[in-house]
DNA sequence: TTAATTAAGTTTATGGTATAAACTTATTTG
DNA sequence: CAAATAAGTTTATACCATAAACTTAATTAA
């Protein structure tokens, strides 16, 4: 049986997390404004994911200020790659069972 | 930029759902009680899902009767298989993207 | 100097949807 | 004939993704 499809953790299935965290496997540290290019999300949409990444501890927030504007700076908790890491291996087992 | 993300079948994507097409993929044909056994949904989830899927033409919906009461078959459809097909290889390539 | 614009986010309202509980219809068994 | 089993479907709910509206502060235009 297929218990890989029940393991799927859909904190980080959801595809505008997806987004976000493949972009932050890949640079260690993004800021919100870098993000919101890279993704195409809304910054509604793309503060409120990043919040519950922080809350699940996936991702840590550091809000500074930079020539006194605000700037938040994302990156991928020890955690949080672990999560993904376990995430693409699921998902890759799932994928193995489809043909093609 | 990771297009392939916000290319993702949102349809087939949803584990419940995902996980019937697994299965329909690897065996082809199977009625409602075997695929209940298997995926461990409940009944409902099971039906609304598969509705779901039959509208989209994603899977094909037959019902007849054996020994007096009624046994529904699902399968994949050709449209179903490619959508499969096409969410593996999409799948795949973000996977590919995460390090690991 | 004050009104409009831009910047960087956050909060909230809503619309969709995954899920299970309750319901249906028919059959078999005690 | 009453209760239990079988095979699903409908409906109610609770969550949750999304964008619109709001906030706060700085800069630019008039």
């Amino acid at each position: 049986m297929s218990q890989a499809v029940h393991d799927i953790d859909r904190l980080l299935h959801e595809p505008a997390r997806l987004c976000t965290l493949v972009q932050l496997a890949a640079v260690k540290k993004a800021d919100f404004t870098w993000l919101l290019n890279q993704t195409r999300l809304t910054r509604g949409n793309l503060s409120v994911q990043m919040s519950k990444l922080a809350e699940a501890g996936v991702v840590k927030i550091d809000k500074r200020f930079v020539n006194n504007r605000p700037q938040t700076l994302y990156e991928l908790t020890r955690a949080g790659r672990e999560a993904l890491q376990q995430y693409k291996e699921n998902m890759q087992s799932i994928l193995d069972l489809l043909p093609g």
